[in-house]
DNA sequence: ATAATTTGTCAAGTGTTTTTTACATAAAGA
DNA sequence: TCTTTATGTAAAAAACACTTGACAAATTAT
């Protein structure tokens, strides 16, 4: 399923897939990958984008 | 570096690393190089562990 | 003491994340 | 209109998470 928190922080730091990967020193189609939710990143990527967009873990990427 | 809150939220459980592996549905080596932290975990992994500790991904895994 | 459980570690293999290259479409700006 | 930027998607290969099997040291229980 999509992660539309992390595409609604991206969209409030306006940055784009790009400059967001950039960011945490990945390409776009892993953050493309990520925000369209078919799969399964590393800890280590999320709190990457985390912190590129001052969020938390839980506030990004916990699902109950 | 070592995941220190992860192995005392474990002792908290009283879990060995074979039971938590187990609910989690890993192997405990899997478990153990966590702990050890020699490794970067998936996010679906570290929340299977978060809820079968009843932690949060914040709690175990933020770092600074 | 000794048996059973837990933990630490290693090597080889499997599976999946991630990269790279590439192409197509939509939106925005000049 | 023409160009640029942003997004969605795909295939092949590289990188790495995770498994399996195994052995030894340490801990706990009997």
């Amino acid at each position: 399923m999509k992660n539309l928190r992390l595409k609604a922080a991206r969209a409030g730091k306006d940055y784009s897939q790009q400059q967001l990967a950039d960011l945490c020193g990945v390409s776009r189609q892993t953050i493309n990958a990520i925000e369209k939710g078919d799969y399964n990143p590393t800890i280590n990527l999320c709190m990457a984008i985390c912190k590129a967009l001052d969020k938390t873990l839980d506030e990004l990427f916990w699902e109950e």
